[in-house]
RNA sequence: GUGGACGUAGCUCAGCUGGUAGAGCUCAGGAUUGUGACUCCUGCGGUCGAGGGUUCGAAUCCCUUCGUCCACCCCA
């Protein structure tokens, strides 16, 4: 045991029961990006360094500790993503689709940040994310709400979460703002505690996130950026806030929202639940005009949003609807060298008729007992038995093994029975 | 990057103020010639996370290190 290599820290493998958990929630996430007619976009998981750097921000926490940078045989510097909106407007752009046209795109995979992991936070994690290109006004941001809106209901998590939004404005107006905070805070400077003071001057709107109780006054008492907005920005929000409204969709606006990369403008939003304990934010996103002009593309507004997998399934475990567990329908015991190649005869003359039927062969031997252990520790529906006696007489026993009464078919009869019974869709 | 808790069989864990490692589950076999889930019996399985130190003797005490979990920070 002291030699085995491990996987590296924070980085977790995904085991068998958890994986169908995954794949529900990943087909529920297909199905409803089709349902909105986005299409999927597929990047590298490696860029150079300086797409991180140019979008997120040189002065944010992912790109000055938390990425995977490390040197190409080359000599160019190149990092692991750390998410996927400062890739997907790279490929975007270096392939012309989303120059002077409309695009709604996502995409699903594994991101990742050096960070300490914790409950719902890891070295390598995954997101679905969802960008939409071209856009300007707030009915695409309704629209992406609106989707993940629906996720939570299809996934039975609608009362766990919650929508807090709020808009940051223009550039300019954020700019602005940006230095009446700086003189509030800088005239209030006795009263921050280290880490604001840290912060002042390399990115103070990080000051109102304080959850320093002793900070608290302070930080109501700052300068609002609601009351600097451009009227561009405060009509796109209200905007926004009516459509919201007009289609049901609860929402808390709140002030204090920043979000972490530097991209962002106007609409800013999170859905937040109070069950995964310090990491509360199930989905993020907004409004990022700026970036495919800042990447070198044609300006572009555009807007996303992304879902972090790892959280959504915990809450989905946790509080949403069961997924389903995979099993086989159907284990078919074997006995006697006799019965092998006649029994797997059987089952693909079964998986031909089935095409929906989940059957389990048994390989390795063993005798009735053994194999029964087998078939009940699959939970599968059903046992099928072959043995020297079947096989010579073109039966096949099925016992199910979650009560009834076993029964002997003929051979030719079996997917027909099994049809029936599991109410699968027959080829024959 | 900082702090706290924790690493003993494949899994979940017990093991007192130091005396040389245990249970349950799992797995294999049997009681039951070809019938699982209940019961009983037998068996397989451990350099006690790793490295060093103290000691006649360390799973137990000390140091270092790696990892896990949780929180801070930050974020999905």
């Amino acid at each position: 045991m002291a030699k085995t290599v491990q996987s590296i820290r924070g980085m977790h493998d995904i085991l068998p029961p958890e994986t169908a958990a995954w794949q529900f929630v990943e087909g529920r996430l297909r199905e409803l990006m089709e349902a909105y007619a986005y299409h999927e976009i597929r990047m590298p998981l490696v860029e150079q360094t300086g797409l991180f750097a140019r979008s997120i921000g040189e002065v944010t926490d992912i790109v000055e500790k938390e990425m995977y940078t490390f040197e190409d045989r080359n000599g160019d510097s190149l990092s692991l993503r750390p998410e996927g909106t400062a890739s997907c407007v790279r490929a975007g752009v270096e392939h012309g689709i989303l120059h002077n046209q409309q695009q709604r795109l996502w995409y699903m995979g594994p991101m990742f940040r050096h960070e300490r992991p914790q409950k719902g936070r890891y070295r390598q994690f995954h997101q679905i994310g969802v960008e939409a290109f071209g856009m300007t006004g707030p009915d695409v941001d309704a629209e992406i709400i609106l989707m993940a809106a629906r996720l939570w209901q299809r996934l039975g998590l609608a009362d766990e979460v919650r929508l807090e939004i709020n808009t940051l404005g223009s550039a300019e107006a954020r700019a602005v703002y940006r230095r009446h905070l700086v003189d509030y805070f800088a005239y209030h400077e006795s009263q921050l505690d280290d880490e604001s003071r840290e912060r002042l001057h390399r990115n103070p709107m990080r000051i109102l996130d304080s959850k320093n109780p002793d900070m608290q006054d302070l930080v109501e008492g700052a300068p609002r950026l609601a009351d600097h907005l451009d009227t561009e920005s405060r009509e796109h929000f209200d905007g926004l806030l009516a459509l919201l409204d007009a289609l049901g969709v609860d929402y808390r606006v709140n002030h204090r929202l920043v979000r972490g990369l530097d991209y962002y403008n106007r609409t800013v939003f999170e859905w937040v639940t109070d069950h995964l304990g310090a990491q509360g934010t199930v989905c993020a996103g907004g409004r990022y005009d700026g970036l495919v002009r800042q990447l070198g593309g044609r300006a572009t507004p555009a807007a996303g949003f992304a879902i972090g997998l790892e959280r959504l399934i915990s809450l989905v475990a946790e509080h949403g609807f069961d997924t389903p567990a995979g099993e086989p329908h159907c284990y078919l015991g074997l006995l006697g060298e006799e019965a092998v190649a006649s029994g797997h005869r059987l089952a693909e003359g079964l998986r031909d008729a089935l095409p929906g039927l989940r059957l389990q062969v048994n390989c390795g031997g063993g005798g009735m007992k053994a194999q029964m252990k087998r078939a009940d520790k699959s939970g599968a529906e059903f046992a099928l038995i072959l043995g020297a006696d079947e096989v010579r007489e073109g039966r096949v026993t099925l016992k199910p093994l979650r009560g009834g009464e076993q029964v002997n078919l003929a051979r030719d009869a079996v997917a027909n029975e099994l049809a029936t019974r599991l109410q699968l869709e027959s080829k024959a």
